[in-house]
DNA sequence: TTGAAAGCGATACCAC
DNA sequence: GTGGTATCGCTTTCAA
């Protein structure tokens, strides 16, 4: 708990004034300051275990290498932490820190949180959502780069730089996907339309009928909810007394916990997955999707590719060097960032989601 | 994006010093400083919007206001979160800052982010693990006021203050709950025994047996991991094609993704819940326990009680002013912090779980 | 009642 | 090749 060494403890050590000290540990000595010298510096800063003091660092460089994070609930959500995970990862590879405040949906509390993180100098701003939405962004975002994950800027246009998941195109594909094991009729479990992700993911899959030359048969889509029992309830409507040849061969599902539910509900009724019924999710929601009996296919939403994109905006925004020192000691974490992931301002970045096959959906039962 | 007001510009619109203008806007103008001269600082901070540079106040004060938090995995797990929610919330309502550095389960980055924490003037470290577990403690954590959240020092006495869940009354509530529905043929489900959390609840759980006078049948305690798919397995072997006479009336989960497994395997054998086999789970995870179909009765984990009463024990070791502003604007969000929640050196604080009964326990059958 | 000055720790410029 | 000094923004002591 002792006090930490300083530069001036380093340069006492060493016999030589702190501008030597500086120079040499920020590699700068050659030329400037005699090698006997360094080598005497470098011995006094191993010995006191020498490290700069980054507040003092940051009040000199006007840069505190901190990027805000604030959240709508995704510290505690159960799989979207991983949008932050990503963007930390980019952050760390290049010196920085993050520092998020969750606001716990309490949108009132938005400004405040913004307002913390800019007291503290932060040198970057990152609006992060548990689902896709639009944002009403605080306006002192405006005040540093800032950027936006997973939601968009609900002013007209121009607005703050988004990375966002392609829903429409996971919708299709996920439609595409069973159309492709020779399903037809589809049916498509979609949470509430209080968030543009469920009416993204069925536009998508309106896209894939129209694709096929096929009409959508608007009693498959029903919109219930995004839990566990919205899915069963749905799957009951859908297939509880209904003979055979009138049920959906497939059922997709606007994410993994609504599927858990269409399962509970075919084991409920004798039904076979994927024989009788073929089952998708969305999300691949870890310990989940892959745990499912059967394991579920799903689209997998590109969390940490999203936080990695935007934070990789967000620090060339900033200004950081690229190749900043990983001051972590660990691995280099790069987590991939998708082409064309530096949005200029205003823009939005998508992000494709990925189709995962598991063992969940498979061909479309003989004769339909 | 324009720089932001400093004291010497209120000092200057003012028209007095900057000692003046810090005296005001501390709450000692009084006595120092002439009331006419506090209305224009006053005025003029307002006009110019200013705030003080917490950068520059770490510096001077030798305190940053920031806690640093290392975690081996909570950041991306599913409901783990909470800890940190329920920590952030009581540093939050004491003007302090949290920043999170998750080393993703690589124990070889536990140095690292502690150091770079270090570097950057924490006054206060916590290290949070997604799962009760033993910490080999990063020995830089000695530096600064520290605290563990659901797990241990694994050094044999001394060590940090821990704050952890009552993993043994946990089971032993469990286990009474289905008692006292007369339940007596009990099985219990667990994870496996690489963290201590599962033996915990299994003690607990032979403790109720005893208690009650009973014999624990050794073939009844399985422990198969802790996803869905053990769960359904782990029922496979207890339910399927055993005759209803033999079959145990009650299962206990270790957590809510193995009672998911249950359920799927029970009504894969056309068993009903509660009135054939009552199933409990533990965690209470969010999404999860309440909407299963049925919801599922379970043992809540106290997560965020944990985290905040972590926080509270941390803060008053940093000797943080109790009473300190919240500087969010947001509502205090005073999570309940247990009595007793102030750690001593090396004490470990126990948090007791929460039983919660919806509807996955009943009765046990007639006859049983 | 007020303002000048000394740090807090590090860097960079500029005389020597 | 070296070390003194101003600076970042703020608080606090001390002298006027």
């Amino acid at each position: 708990m002792n006090r930490k060494a300083t530069a001036l403890d380093v340069a006492k050590l060493a016999g030589v004034s702190r501008s030597a000290v500086s120079l040499v540990l920020n590699g700068r000595g050659d030329g400037n300051v005699a090698l006997e010298s360094q080598q005497r510096i470098r011995e006094a800063a191993a010995a006191l275990n020498y490290s700069p003091n980054k507040i003092a660092l940051s009040l000199r460089n006007q840069q505190s290498r901190v990027i805000g994070i604030v959240s709508d609930q995704v510290v505690t959500s159960p799989f979207d932490g991983n949008i932050i995970a990503g963007a930390d990862a980019v952050a760390r590879s290049h010196g920085f820190v993050t520092v998020v405040m969750d606001t716990e949906l309490d949108e009132s509390r938005d400004e405040g949180a913004v307002d913390t993180l800019l007291d503290r100098q932060v040198d970057g701003l990152m609006y992060v959502t548990v689902g896709l939405r639009p944002l009403h962004v605080p306006p002192n975002m405006a005040r540093v780069p800032s950027i936006l994950a997973n939601c968009f800027d609900d002013r007209p246009d121009a607005g703050l730089p988004a990375v966002i998941p392609d829903e429409v195109r996971g919708g299709r594909e996920a439609a595409e996907h069973v159309m492709a094991l020779g399903h037809r009729d589809i049916a498509f479990l979609a949470g509430d339309s209080l968030t543009p992700a469920a009416p993204r993911r069925i536009e998508g899959y309106r896209e894939a009928f129209s694709g096929a030359g096929l009409e959508v048969n608007e009693d498959r889509v029903l919109q219930v909810g995004w839990d566990i029992d919205a899915g069963f309830h749905g799957a009951m409507k859908l297939l509880d007394g209904v003979e055979p040849a009138r049920r959906p061969t497939a059922i997709l599902c606007a994410n993994d916990r609504l599927a858990v539910g269409v399962v509970l509900a075919c084991y409920r009724l004798g039904l076979t997955i994927p024989q009788d019924v073929s089952v998708m999710g969305y999300d691949d929601e870890f310990r989940i999707a892959k745990a499912m009996v059967p394991a579920l296919s799903t689209m997998a939403l590109p969390l940490r590719e999203m936080g990695a994109a935007a934070m990789t905006a967000l620090l060339a925004e900033v200004g950081a060097t690229p190749a900043g020192k990983n001051d972590d000691g660990g691995p280099a974490a790069g987590a991939a960032t998708p082409a064309g992931a530096a949005a200029g301002a205003g823009a939005e970045t998508m992000v494709p989601c990925r189709l995962v096959v598991r063992d969940s959906t498979g061909p479309a039962p003989a004769g339909r």
